[in-house]
DNA sequence: ATAAACTATGAAATTTTATTTCACTATAGT
DNA sequence: ACTATAGTGAAATAAAATTTCATAGTTTAT
């Protein structure tokens, strides 16, 4: 079965009234949809063009362009459905095991392209690029990140921190002011401590970026700059391992950006640990 | 092959001057295209608008947007070619950054498979389902897969460490036992702590199980058993981005696998934890 | 050699499409 | 009954695609 339109169908009774229509529509009239507009659509589901662009991030997908592509590609497909996810129910040997996990890592990293929006992605480029400090503060799945994104930055110059504590962190967030930027991440976007951590830096002046599914949740409403990870399916077993390996991605393409904008100032500092570090190997 | 990339091939020594940049733009980057617009195209081919748009007539396509939406569909068919690293070298902006390091990971996990040996990988999970407890070591890049790996490893009720401290982590060594596992992971298998840190768990009678690059390293050598991340391109503006999800991806399959051969025993106490987490949130 | 005719090109204008904002409505919670 | 909130489409805005047009460079005809 076809992900994009097996999304739709799952989650059509979670879906408001105009955005029901659409998915109806959607569902009976897949092939139409690449070659239509925003006005096509609408009149055809019979609601307007807003609703077109709000259907499309309800499922997870950042923008109407996006959708059209990906879903011209999936029906090009058609056959190939590897997607199938309740591998973990019978017994399965090993390697069968690490076969699966690579495809699916593999599959959320390539869907990223579908969730992240390019002009928030440049925001938090340019926000970090004139931070004066960062935080990264994930808990659970998510720490793995935040760590990180600590090691890297740090490697940049940044004064950065990635404490697990969540109190210990709280003491240091009121000395944060309006070039500091706290990178929040959490997967479902509704961690408490994560989002009170973010509330509470965004009162003392700071920027929050929050690396979070793409889904109205809390800490996706409440961020400054959002960088959305794709919503993979929830299987229990597999949990947020594909999750961590989209808010990873996230973090190396910003610190890759952040490399190539800083140039040769950083890069000759760099070379300078990374020599030493070769040093003192043997 | 690919009829609209065929179609530019054959008659590319036809079209003009503009029309020819394009041409040779899109077959060398034939992935990128769907996701351009005309700006973006003209500025990369050195063309202008205009001559991306009649550049899509003169092959015979009516519309830009229509030969976006073919191209997409046609590479979605047949997936499968280039393997090239080489694209980190411009100064490119952040959102193509964004693109290219999706492509390194997504490439870097596609090529374990080349690198992980069945058998090895197999007797992996056979020694940790029978260990006692767990010690995962990494410093640099491979400290997040260190702390993956502890915390999932916990998450399944073994006793784990994942310290940083060298000096912390050595005295903890001579507690372990026969049936008590090391996982000592470094990308160039000659990082001095990891090493030392493994003879000495060895000398106590520990397994010694390396995740590091499939290179004749002295960590490759001594360990007991050997989980080898591919060796991929050695930039160092990448630097171990890509290595360090293939680590991470070899520690999610060691994970699944445990997890699934555990079975029902310990499914339950991970669905308590599970729920407590959940409960938690709000 | 020179003018006329033609061609290719990119800048700018226009049209179309997508996205965001905003004011209004319905509905739920107190 | 009164807020607060979520959902909606019309309208405004932004972005992208397409067309027009002036210009520069070629070719052709005389």
């Amino acid at each position: 079965m076809n992900s994009i339109l097996a999304r739709i169908n799952e989650n059509l009774h979670t879906l408001s009234e105009a955005e029901k229509k659409m998915g109806i529509y959607v569902l009976e009239n897949p092939k139409l949809i690449p070659n239509m507009t925003t006005k096509d659509l609408s009149r055809k589901a019979g609601t307007s063009e807003s609703s077109v662009v709000r259907f499309c991030k309800s499922i997870g997908i950042e923008s109407f362009k996006t959708f059209k592509l990906e879903l011209a590609k999936e029906l090009a497909k058609e056959d190939f459905n590897l997607t199938d996810f309740n591998f973990l129910q019978k017994k399965s040997e090993p390697y069968d095991i690490f076969q699966q996990v690579s495809f699916v890592n593999k599959s959320a990293i390539e869907a990223i392209t579908t969730s992240l929006e390019r002009k928030e992605f440049e925001k938090a480029v340019d926000k970090i690029l004139h931070a004066d400090k960062l935080v990264f503060y994930g808990v659970g799945g998510s720490a793995t990140a935040a760590l990180d994104g600590f090691y890297k930055f740090t490697k940049l110059g940044y004064p950065s921190t990635a404490h697990q504590d969540f109190h210990f962190l709280l003491s240091s967030i009121p000395y944060l002011n309006k070039n500091d930027v706290v990178i929040a991440i959490s997967m479902s976007g509704k961690t408490k401590d994560v989002l009170e951590l973010s509330r509470f830096a965004q009162k003392e002046g700071a920027t929050v970026i929050a690396i979070t599914n793409l889904d109205k949740s809390p800490l996706y409403k409440e961020a400054d700059i959002r960088l959305c990870t794709p919503v993979v399916e929830q299987d229990y077993r597999i949990g947020s391992i594909p999750s961590r390996m989209t808010q990873l991605t996230i973090i190396d393409a910003l610190y890759l950006s952040v490399l190539n904008k800083k140039g040769e100032n950083v890069l000759s500092r760099y070379h300078e640990a990374r020599n030493e570090v070769i040093r003192l190997r043997r």
